[in-house]
DNA sequence: CTGAAAGCGCTTACAG
DNA sequence: CTGAAAGCGCTTACAG
């Protein structure tokens, strides 16, 4: 049990003060090289190890980054934590961890303890109840204390922050022209979160890139069951061609009416979706899928947010990046690329 | 922009000594309810927040608690880390989180780190790395420095720690007796983590449950393509009945290769697997898979943390707690239950 | 009932 | 080149 030692006690061992030892430690050109070893040996033997709360007591900042995310089981999200947390590793940085269920409710508890200077600065993402709801006061409160905020993901929120997300919208306009660039021209489109912005946005790629609205063929709703009879049906009465899914239960969905309707994938019915290569590279058929590179998003997430600490973003003028994807072919699109 | 205010600044405007303001703010005996009541209505009106860095160098403790993830795109980690988060909100602790990748240096690297002091206490599921190398010396540093340590999840490694863990040996031993009572007799068994502690785990159940060594059927791989075709010659050749997958890859692979050869599922092969719901449910056929209550897994670990923070275990004693597991039947298993 | 003082463990401008 | 002093923002035993 080596039960830490400090600064003062170094001090006392060696027989100077404790603004020696400081200094020696940061290889200050103020002192000796004599003493500076004798200190760097003596604090190399007990393994002193500067106590980061004083540390950042002193320098008035707290060396963490807090990260809302609004479901952690969404792979999506689990992976972009994983980016930020690299990216913060970098910098020295803790990542604090908070999870909003997708509840506003819970999601304003956490900025409250938030402006309380629990972190440098907030990346969020947030719930779906809030962008229904569009209460931000809470994240207004974060910028009237003075802590910076990168909105990541869900960014079409009016909020003076900067923002990273991803071309969901480019995304679909792509590849639903390139379904159409391979002679198709009975594209369909399903989806479970038309509700939210980012499913509005995917939908609006898929439609700008359709030539008539009257060929729209689109079925969503937010109950599982509903939707899988709507797909049952589009998918049954009309000879859709192509099916794009704007996410997981859509897509999954979409497998398995086409299982259960004895449709096949990718021979009648070319299939794409928005889930993980986890998930798509091991379903049978395999799904091709729209790669979002969540870490690469984190990553720049915590990036910018060091930018706007550092001051190397200008106050009151915000960034706002895209991510761009990337439309990853397996089987169920059926063709070589 | 409120810029925050401190317990100085508050004494400053209220003209008393910031030893009275801290007291009134604390609901301290030794103040007068007339200044109480003051002070409280000035804080409240600035909106003051105690510094916590500040707080938690006063007390010598951080406040936080540091949890190493071996893969947080494992849903199963996500969503113990979930619990965690929910486990550590109610006892206003901070999650920070740490992800190893399954890397031994990496996770050294963490917990050097976190021997400066960063944590209160430490979470952690080791990564297979470490396993496989037996390497632990990061750990008993942290034990040195007298840092709390729970190992969750993977517990089979020696380390004087408490420990909370998923049944995995009895989540196997009760479903390969569960097949046998339906009246099953052959029955295999599908690994790609046949090499780390739970596969073994969940394989050693397995075996205790089949009555002679003549009869196991088993195959084990972490190639994918090797596991593929050891697993077709498994289910063409032999007239396996019912097939148990240790991990999310050889259940997903079963599904994919009984798809291929035409074998129904579950009228020729009844099928489990260790797959989280999301993904279990959603597959078609869905399949039938253990539940291991990670969530559950999460709060109690972080509730363990804290009791042996606040003195309630005993020192030198250490707890080992396990989480029983479930076997939940969707189609794959074609029994109703 | 109130306040001055010490201290948590550091850093750094300043004096010598 | 070294050290005393102030201070980051708080808490709390102690004196008055």
């Amino acid at each position: 049990m080596k039960s830490k030692i400090t600064l003062k006690e170094l001090a006392k061992l060696l027989n100077v003060s404790v603004s020696t030892v400081s200094k020696a430690l940061h290889d200050s050109s103020e002192i000796s090289p004599k003493t500076a070893e004798r200190v760097k040996e003596l604090a190399k033997l007990h393994n002193y190890r500067p106590n980061p709360v004083a540390v950042n007591l002193k320098k008035s900042k707290t060396g963490t980054i807090g990260v809302v995310i609004p479901n952690i089981s969404n792979s999506f999200f689990a992976r972009v934590l994983s980016g930020m947390e690299a990216e913060a590793q970098k910098h020295d940085q803790q990542v604090i961890t908070y999870i909003s269920n997708e509840s506003l409710d819970r999601e304003k508890q956490i900025c409250d303890m938030l402006t309380s200077g629990l972190v440098d600065g907030v990346l969020i993402a947030v719930s779906e109840e809030t962008q229904k709801k569009r209460e931000y006061d809470h994240l207004f409160a974060l910028l009237d204390y003075d802590i910076p905020v990168v909105i990541y993901d869900r960014i079409n929120i009016g909020l003076p922050a900067d923002k990273i997300g991803v071309d969901d919208e480019k995304s679909f306009y792509d590849a639903t022209k390139f379904f159409r660039g391979k002679g198709l021209e009975k594209i369909g489109l399903a989806s479970a979160i038309h509700h939210v912005g980012i499913g509005q946005l995917r939908i609006k790629g898929y439609k700008k890139a359709m030539p008539g609205e009257d060929d729209l063929m689109m079925v969503t709703s937010t109950k599982s069951a509903d939707l899988k009879e709507k797909l049952r049906d589009l998918l049954t009465s009309n000879k859709v061609e192509a099916l794009l899914c704007t996410d997981f239960e859509s897509s999954i969905l979409a497998t398995r009416v086409a299982y259960e309707e004895k449709i096949k994938i990718p021979k009648d019915l070319k299939l794409l979706g928005y889930i993980s290569r986890e998930v798509a590279a091991y379903l049978t058929p395999s799904i091709s899928y729209i790669e979002q590179h969540p870490q690469e998003l984190g990553a720049a997430s915590v990036e910018i947010l060091n930018n706007r600490l550092e001051g190397k973003l200008k106050p009151g003028i915000f960034e706002e990046r895209i991510i761009a994807t990337t439309l990853v072919h397996l089987e169920s699109t059926g063709f070589d690329i």
